[in-house]
DNA sequence: TTGAGTTGGGTAAAGCTTTTCCCATGATGA
DNA sequence: TCATCATGGGAAAAGCTTTACCCAACTCAA
């Protein structure tokens, strides 16, 4: 295996300092701008700098400051399509201050768990990020009492601590307002779980949206069952066996659910979306462009989401007031064929 | 936002001396097993150690071993499914080592990824492990001549460092083996664009295979073209035009395209596995589940991948010799229903 | 009793940066 | 000419750990 060659080790403060002539103190009033010097000084140690490609040393720093620059983000998610742009949102976010991340992939195993927490902690990190898969699932180790914030996106943290969350109902409203205006009365709303709190939100939304356009005959109630395809499949086949005229839209709680919707509807020869419009759940383009024909669905913008977390975390660190509680980011709905008209973006 | 109380800070090696009535140096004998003292000293230490619940500053400790127990993972893949599970065997290999790893999603922004690396190196890390989504595309920023070790996972770094890949060929013959097991006769390959490494290697070893058992009459060629349902779709509309018997089971280059070809097949009402059998690739559960019947396909074992890469870059900043060059993990073949009979693991 | 060898544990330096003082030097005003 | 002040830059400490080295005390043998 190609070994690096020990050679030079990185340049030192002290390097420069003795390539440009001055102390060592000099050379880091001139790099961070602090203390008075000449001009000439001041470039002669930045030349020196350059020259010798000097960095400073981040331990050696963060020694001193009590800074690390460093955060921890604990997820659960490891084969999930969720955590993966949350993480990438953060990581964007942060990098831009020089602030790198710890990635924790922790799964049911306390021990686990709480070694990966010991390992951040000892390396100082600045702060935490939770991202879980889940609203309503806490990570298997205990985050209360650390010497440092944690912010939970995704998943929702205590009371007192800052939550990023997408704006479940908002989304889903997104979803049924758009259906309603593409002319649609009869949309049912198939979805996951109920022990799901994101599918009772969503669930309950549709609701509301659908009571507030006064399309509430007969009163519809969600479908709760599981987040496959399968059951939109069954969904379907239950739908279609009811007495009454059949829905024309169907609002899915994910995109598989769709999918399998989407599928049974094709199988039935219902047109899709002449004769029946669906709208899924997630954005989660590598399935919502494989339906036929490509599915409409709910974006929970995931990466601005992360993003937003790691910023907010920076802010705490840095001793800003952020108000604990809550925060929700808007969705956005992408429009594909599988829900007629083009784009409506209003709520 | 609940910000944790200043509190005392973290207890020093200081704290820990003073309480068991010894000097620091004594401390850190007693806990790194250095040194000789009274067995009573030594557990005098132990005991303010647990006490006072210290820990050692990683920083300071790097600072001094010019070791961080830190190692950086660059990925370019932001959505993929490929990279979640190598990270999290890397974070796993790792954990119990005491390292940790810094995530850094880079795409293909070139300025950004160096600003990544910059504060990696910034930061001291051991070494690097370059995860990408394509054996055939290299990352945007030269790893080149950096002062630690870097090893490669999924894509293929330079020749002098050490790679690690899944034996796309072995994977491909154990499908393909388990397919003429099961009595198939005439096996089509539908796989993605032949630009793909691994697209070639595995049709090549589909090629091989086929030759080996004279399964070669007509002469089959493998169809190239992307890598989503819709070429699934598609490539069985092909096969099914062409003059002579129809294949009687289809080697599909992902699950995607596996996915199409079934439900095109089930389309065109041939049973699956009665009439053809699939046998698709990447094994991704949420995908291979779905398919009716539910799919086989090959699973590459990509968080074992990621274990092992970490494991060897370990051994390889611990000095450790490690030969350069391409080391292959096997695949395993998850049989499930599009394939007639129950589990071949035999190559 | 003296010298050497052991044993147990402490001192201090090193690792790299930041920051707080502090000291020259030159200039200015009286 | 002397006191004062601003300016430019240096010395040193702090931050925490590890380790090389040293010293004191004790044991044992001659």
């Amino acid at each position: 295996m190609r070994r690096p060659v020990p050679g030079e080790p990185r340049a030192t403060i002290h390097d420069v300092a003795a390539r440009a002539g001055v102390s060592i103190a000099t050379v880091s009033k001139a790099l961070n701008g602090n203390g008075r010097m000449m001009d000439e000084t001041r470039s002669r140690v930045l030349l020196a700098t350059e020259e010798l490609n000097f960095r400073p040393n981040a331990l050696a720093r963060g020694l001193h400051s009590k800074r690390s620059f460093t955060v921890g983000l604990l997820t659960d998610d490891v084969y999930g399509r969720f955590a993966l742009p949350v993480m990438a949102g953060v990581s964007e976010g942060l990098i831009d201050h020089g602030v790198s991340v710890f990635l924790c992939t922790i799964e049911d195993n306390a021990v686990l768990a709480q070694s990966h927490l010991d390992a951040m902690m000892d390396k100082q990190v600045d702060g935490i990020i939770v991202a879980g898969k889940r609203v309503d699932r806490m990570l298997p180790v205990d985050l209360q009492g650390l010497p440092v914030p944690v912010v939970y996106v995704m998943s929702e943290g205590p009371e007192d601590y800052v939550s990023f969350r997408p704006d479940e109902a908002q989304g889903a409203r997104l979803a049924v307002a758009h259906l309603i205006a593409d002319g649609r009365q009869r949309i049912a709303h198939v979805t996951g779980p109920d022990r799901f709190r994101v599918a009772r939100e969503r669930a309950a939304a549709w609701q509301d949206v659908l009571a507030e356009a006064g399309l509430v005959d007969p009163a519809p109630a969600p479908m709760f069952g599981r987040w496959s395809e399968a059951w939109g499949h069954e969904a379907v086949a239950d739908l279609w066996a009811r007495p009454g005229p059949h829905p024309d839209a169907v609002f899915c709680g994910n995109d598989q659910i769709a999918r399998g919707v989407i599928d049974a509807l094709r199988e039935r020869g219902v047109q899709v979306p002449a004769d029946v419009a669906v709208v899924g759940y997630d954005n989660w383009e590598i399935m919502a462009n494989e339906t036929r024909p490509p599915l409409s669905s709910v974006d929970m913008n995931l990466r601005e989401l992360g993003r937003q977390a790691g910023l907010t975390l920076l802010a705490v660190i840095n001793g800003e007031e952020v108000a604990p509680g809550i925060k929700t980011l808007p969705c956005i709905l992408r429009v594909r064929q599988s829900s007629g008209r083009p784009a409506t973006r209003a709520e």
